[in-house]
DNA sequence: ATTTATTATCGTAATATTACGATGAAATAA
DNA sequence: TTATTTCATCGTAATATTACGATAATAAAT
């Protein structure tokens, strides 16, 4: 039992929740945010800003990583991370295409 | 162990993943599109639509509801569920703030 | 009052996620 | 070479999610 039923759903409809999925946690957003407002590759400094362990921040990472919203390139002995910029509006365009085909002009009818 | 770890974050961080992990899953991106593009009204329709049990589905809809997100009115025997478009835009506009303190300005600089 | 229709909730098994210590891998420093 | 630093991966315990049958709850129909 208990395993999502992907087959149920069409591609779109599981990518968009595979994405969500990746945003769902608070830790990831805050990676996210950080990364965003730095605006730059920021070498691990991640361990310290949030306050998990170093094997749990780097779960986090590749969670990121695999939805392609963040890039890590090796750099010496360090990680630079930062935000694909190109990805970032890909993601964003297909969350607002879910909620942009909504029409709030029938507002009334409804409920 | 494996509890997320709240307290580490703000409460924007946490109400932002709490979204996300409402929209992380495919059946509830279903139910949403499938209320979206309605624009009305929808009675129990839902579990013919979407091909899980009916005990599945209304699990579905009570954790859209828990964000807001839908709506459902008892309309008889039956219940009504449709988007609430105030809280719709409401929680598009929280996500696109995330994305939007992003200025790829400096795409050079980087990795 | 009984049946029928529709949805919610409970209980629970299967699966997935979260967190972290321990260990491994790879590059630099000593 | 032998540390040292930084990050990834493995293994695993704790917790959460997903799915569904069974059952309850509610309103309408007979």
């Amino acid at each position: 039992m208990g395993a999502t039923q992907s087959h149920l759903f069409t591609d779109e409809q599981n990518e968009l929740a595979r994405i969500a999925r990746v945003l769902a946690h608070p830790a990831r957003i805050a990676i996210l945010q950080y990364l965003i407002q730095a605006n730059a590759c920021i070498n691990g400094d991640l361990v310290q800003e949030i306050g998990l362990a170093q094997a749990t921040i780097s779960q986090h990472l590749r969670e990121l990583k695999s939805i392609g919203i963040i890039q890590g390139t090796i750099d010496g002995v360090k990680v630079s991370y930062c935000i694909d910029p190109l990805r970032l509006s890909e993601i964003k365009k297909q969350l607002n295409q879910l909620f942009d085909s909504f029409s709030s002009s029938s507002l009334g009818n409804c409920c």
